[in-house]
DNA sequence: CTGTTAGCGCCTTCAA
DNA sequence: TTGAAGGCGCTAACAG
């Protein structure tokens, strides 16, 4: 079975030059005289020519392919990442495959074996906590490569995120600062990012004297809005006189704030509610909510312009960058129909 | 440059058998004597060998890639879909490809020749107003195609959706039958489906007499939950008296929810609100609104489940299927503390 | 059941 | 600036 069944002979064929020389056209049209250039340009798009990208990988020994590794195509968070992935290589001659890990530390060893075999340009992965195997899979892999999302002191190669840990130490300061004296956390789905906001949230907890493990609630199952609901029912029947609640991400700060719209409880005088990623539907949210804001779109732009650099050998002036986070507060007006 | 190094020659030397055998055995181990295949399968883990995708692709004239495309990958509703997709090919030879043709026809066509060019063993792709041109190439293509999404007279080669005119004809004859006289629409980035399903209300409006272009809002905007409130705000200031919205989907439905709350309208006494797609977090939303279910995993399982079939030279046992649709209503309790 | 032969379409290397 | 030779790693097609 040919491909489009016009190949590179073919086209040489007809305009009167060797292949070799077609092939230069395309790939270094500057070292090819203007002649023989236009000839070739000429009968390619006359033919429709369109290079075979696996023979390319075969005799170049190399590929066009970006390769992604993501633990989820569902959150609405690395949606926003992949959009700046694909704003960045949209057009460039890159081609950007997409792998789900579905938060599975094995499943990504045995994405990565997969992927490394087709030789990437470069790749983009999400974490810093690879298992062993694959962090050294990814050390000798024989391209470029970006962790995303958060930072850490033993990047494999290039990293672009935020902390974290500081952001829910921030956050969490945020509302003992509107005058919230008794916190809560509330997070589902505990992959490792969790973890250092459930941290985060705790140092600061601690340090205020705020501290109370009745007051965190966590649980292996995935995040939804719905599961946000009833975390925040179980943290007003074991701490009724929690005031506040950190939640872990968006999802679950909606599900907070629908089940105290249930219970009549106001937002945020009676209950003040944070999430995390400031999602765009949060800007809409009424009673207004607090989140911590997360550069998304702009990490994936900021990664893949850095993998884009060493593609053409060029250094990013900085291996590791830090993208912050903000605390977006909302006008917090009270509902004006109060209950009791 | 080498890929892993150890290539299939390697193998067939350690294991004392030519390398055809190894080809052989590693694709139709049946085809290979009970012994040679113990052999290889010893040495093809010694060595850790993995066959080059692209060289099998050159070779063998076709590829393990099933191509995907979809306009948006941050819209929910198609990261459901791809959840589908990724379920069923999971595990198997095939690699699913994703393409993000961003809702334009152009950029679709585009796409299409890109994907075309790689030989996918498969494709999957959404809707029904492909460009004639882009409808052509993938009508003499190499390979099965599945469209999703919606239903039409004229598949390109299999489908797999529902009538989104039908469902907002139900959607709407739904609002009615709660006891809504004066429904309206509102919708953003106008898409064929979006077009459906406006045609779909206006159906039952005029049917019912209730029609008013007055009640009708669309804008070219991409979807937000902000631009849900927006559109909702301006609805009830032209016309006033609106007494429910079907919103094309939920996004502007949760913004709509969020707007009657704000300026204290009660939810489903004053204004009836109706979603579209049933995303997790209407089962959530408080109070509540109805939205029009969708089978989107399903659709994406399905989809990639005939595909399978015909990949397996098995042909489904219908070329087109319909999933339906269903309107979740939830118990329309009204807050207990309401506003006059 | 196994091996031989001959490419797949392109690119690297080297020589002209 | 151009071309010839050779091979990337694998698999069809055919023999044996």
């Amino acid at each position: 079975m040919k491909s489009t069944g016009v190949t590179i002979a073919d086209v040489a064929r007809e305009a009167g030059v060797s292949p070799m020389t077609v092939s230069r056209a395309l790939r270094e049209p500057e070292r090819v005289s203007a002649k023989a250039l236009k000839q070739i340009t000429a009968v390619v798009d006359r033919l429709g020519y369109q290079p075979d990208p696996y023979a390319q990988a075969l005799a170049a020994g190399r590929t066009n392919v970006i390769a992604v590794i993501i633990p989820s195509v569902t959150n609405n968070v690395f949606a926003d990442v992949m959009r700046g992935i694909y704003a960045i290589f949209e057009g460039t001659r890159w081609q950007v495959q997409l792998g789900n890990s579905r938060y599975s530390a094995d499943l990504e060893e045995a994405l990565t074996r997969t992927f490394l075999r087709q030789r990437p340009a470069g790749m983009i992965v999400t974490g810093i906590d690879q298992t062993a195997v694959t962090r050294q899979l990814l050390a000798d892999a024989p391209c470029r490569l970006v962790q995303i999302m958060e930072l850490g002191d033993t990047p494999i190669d290039m990293m672009v995120g935020f902390s974290h840990r500081e952001a829910a130490q921030d956050a969490t300061r945020h509302l003992l600062d509107r005058g919230y004296k008794r916190p809560g956390f509330i997070a589902a789905r505990i992959d490792p990012r969790t973890q250092r906001r459930r941290l985060g949230f705790e140092d600061v907890a601690r340090q205020s004297g705020v501290y109370d493990p009745n007051r965190i609630i966590t649980t292996l199952e995935p995040s939804t809005v719905t599961l946000g609901g009833r975390l925040m029912a179980q943290m007003l029947e074991q701490s009724p006189d929690t005031d506040s609640v950190l939640c872990n991400n968006d999802d679950l700060a909606l599900g907070a704030l629908f089940e105290c719209q249930r219970r009549g409880m106001t937002v945020p005088d009676r209950v003040g509610i944070c999430g995390f990623n400031d999602l765009e539907m949060m800007a809409a949210a009424y009673p207004t909510v607090t989140s911590v804001k997360s550069y998304r779109e702009e990490m994936g732009r900021q990664a893949s312009t850095m993998l884009l650099q060493t593609l053409n050998d060029d250094e990013p002036t900085t291996p590791i960058v830090d993208l912050g986070f903000d605390i977006i507060t909302r006008e917090s007006t009270t509902r004006t129909f109060d209950d009791k």
